[in-house]
RNA sequence: UCCCAGGUAGCUCAGUCGGUAGAGCUGGUGGCUGUUAACCACCCUGUCGGGGGUUCGAGUCCCUCCCUGGGAGCCA
């Protein structure tokens, strides 16, 4: 975890950044913008050229013009083979075709007799007469492109006919009506160019289901397929309208820090981070000398960037995070992960109905732009996954989400005269079959279940003027359970200070959390959000871990 | 971490009373066809999750570990 990032890294870091965003046409080269510091004249440098890059991962750069400072530039260049530049040249000197299109623009606008090219994978192939059928996709869309190949082509026989589900391909030729059901046009192939084979016999996926268990024994290939690659679109939507949300209403992007010290107790086990070696520890009495780490003490993984996050709501006024979020449970549940990203705004001169309106805006958000804005996802989702689907989104949105003080909640649930495995009394915390009914039986809708026996929630809360009960709040959501997790925060000093010591929290550790009470303390407010459990409730996928690329739970942490 | 159910061909599964394994799909070959989860015929494929034990003999019974699914706890 040692922070040793070189120059040359730091470049790695944006330029596989910068060609997993790219919308070239090629999708191992990009151009990227770069600029730096010379450590040598301190000079700056900025520029923006053409890279290859290799698996996402290993920027390669194109011999060409340097800088003073360029030096990476120069070492990255040198490991371009030989090979490599007399396979690639022509590809590098014109990376974007001019006619070269996504799958999912082409068939918006349908641009009849014109010539194009597509790049992608072969889903399917199947041959008639006199010709092949090719079934293109190439990630942009749900929906695949109709090739049609002529066995007059010159590399019929010798390609295209051995082409199978999963071979890399760029086609060219003119967009058509095409003649028969099922699709509205396709593409007449001019020219099949063969990127990458992929060997029928040993590709992973088949031209037929796979169960979700299988698809995630291989997380390298199952974006490849209809769900997992539809997942992956609303995913990338949904965390672009998180950020859409809170810039329209005027909040402040904050990166609360990974490596960390503080506990937001009640938040879990969390992940210990060290540059040890792991055998021979240094020791002091029998214990772990973390005085001799890294940072100088024991620091951790965040579990929350809550508290940070209170810091610069009382600089700014209303910010939020939006970042990975780690818990060391043993959690084995569809709903748990150990790496997870969580958002987590947080409001100045704030109460607590302001952060319910809040959360309740985003959630309702958050459902509108997936039915706008994937509906062909979200209907694949609906067919296949999850009949009630699309009804459930658009319940959420309908209506006001139910607010219900914890109290009530109660009183509803022994009313309910339905007999629950574990008991329903004032004071103990409701259990998932209690916030299950309450959800999807007494309500079938939205709940917010508000002002909680402080007995049974974090120290940070606000104590309600009951003297017995805080400004917490959970949002329960049919089919997922709590999705949202929030609470007016205690402002006052000698409260606060009061229910670290009940809590028997080490006060010198949260003495810069009390001096924010201390100096312009103001009423404020805040909630985490488990992203991957919206992505969930907004796809209809049973386990967190196909919303997730590579999900990380106890016992796995491959790729 | 606890309770329950599973792990057998590339995938999804069957496998009786303990006698060393089958089906469908995928894939391959051939045929047919503006096809579209194409269709028809034929063919190939196994460390039965790992380790240990009982037995003449274990996919099958026992122990143990690992993993997966469902539920619970913890939470987002």
């Amino acid at each position: 975890m040692v922070a040793t990032m070189g120059r040359s890294s730091t470049l790695a870091a944006r330029t596989s950044r910068a060609a997993f965003f790219a919308t070239s046409s090629w999708p191992w080269i990009t151009r990227i913008r770069f600029s730096w510091i010379s450590t040598t004249n301190r000079a700056h440098a900025f520029g923006s050229r053409w890279y290859r890059v290799s698996s996402f991962t290993s920027p390669l750069l194109e011999a060409g013009r340097h800088r003073p400072g360029k030096k990476c530039c120069q070492t990255l260049a040198s490991k371009l083979t030989v090979e490599d530049r007399q396979r690639q040249p022509a590809i590098a000197r014109h990376p974007i075709p001019m006619t070269t299109h996504r799958i999912a623009s082409l068939l918006r606008a349908q641009p009849l007799g014109e010539s194009v090219t597509v790049n992608g994978w072969v889903r399917t192939r199947r041959d008639a007469k006199t010709f092949s059928f090719l079934e293109i996709n190439d990630g942009s869309c749900l929906k695949n492109l109709q090739v049609i190949a002529e066995a007059s082509l010159p590399n019929y026989e010798a390609e295209i006919a051995r082409l199978a589900t999963g071979c890399a391909v760029r086609v060219t030729g003119e967009l058509a009506l095409s003649p028969a059901k099922g699709q509205a046009v396709e593409l007449k192939a001019r020219e099949v160019t063969v990127y990458g084979w992929a060997d029928p016999e040993s590709y992973p996926l088949q031209k037929k289901r796979h169960s979700f268990e299988f698809l995630r024994t291989i997380s390298h290939l199952r974006p490849r397929t209809n769900a997992l690659g539809a997942v992956a679109r609303v995913r990338s939507v949904l965390s672009q309208a998180v950020h859409d949300f809170f810039k329209e209403r005027g909040f402040f992007y904050i990166h609360t820090p990974i490596i960390t010290t503080s506990d937001c107790e009640g938040a879990g086990e969390m992940f210990t981070v060290t540059s040890f070696d792991l055998d021979q520890p240094p020791k002091s009495h029998g214990k772990v000398d973390f005085s001799q780490d890294f940072f100088g003490r024991r620091t951790s993984l965040t579990v929350s960037g809550q508290l940070e996050a209170e810091i610069y709501a009382l600089a700014l006024g209303n910010v939020y995070t939006f970042g990975p979020t780690f818990r060391a449970e043993n959690s084995n549940t569809s709903r748990h992960l150990a790496e997870f990203w969580m958002i987590e705004p947080e409001m100045a001169f704030c109460d607590l109905a302001g952060d319910i309106d809040v959360a309740e805006a985003l959630l309702k958000h958050l459902v509108q732009r997936a039915l706008t804005e994937c509906r062909e996802d979200l209907d694949l989702f609906g067919q296949f996954i999850d009949q009630g689907l699309i009804g459930r989104l658009e319940n959420v949105l309908a209506n006001p989400f139910i607010r219900l003080p914890y109290s009530e909640a109660i009183e509803r649930l022994k009313a309910s005269g339905h007999d629950f495995e574990f008991p329903v009394e004032w004071g103990l915390d409701l259990q998932s079959e209690h916030e299950r009914y309450l959800t999807e039986t007494i309500f079938a809708q939205p709940v917010v279940v508000t002002d909680y026996p402080k007995a049974i929630k974090a120290f940070y809360m606000r104590q309600n003027d009951d003297g017995r009960t805080v400004a917490a709040m959970d949002i329960l959501f049919p089919g997922i359970g709590e999705i949202v997790g929030g609470s007016q925060r205690e402002e006052r000093y000698e409260v606060l200070l009061a229910r670290l010591t009940e809590s028997g929290l080490p006060l010198a550790d949260y003495q810069w959390y009390l001096d924010l009470r201390r100096f312009g303390s103001a009423p404020h407010a805040g909630f985490g959000l488990g992203f991957e459990r919206i992505v969930q409730f907004v796809t209809g996928m049973a386990n967190i871990r196909e919303v997730i690329p590579f999900p990380r739970t106890p016992g796995s942490a491959g790729f």
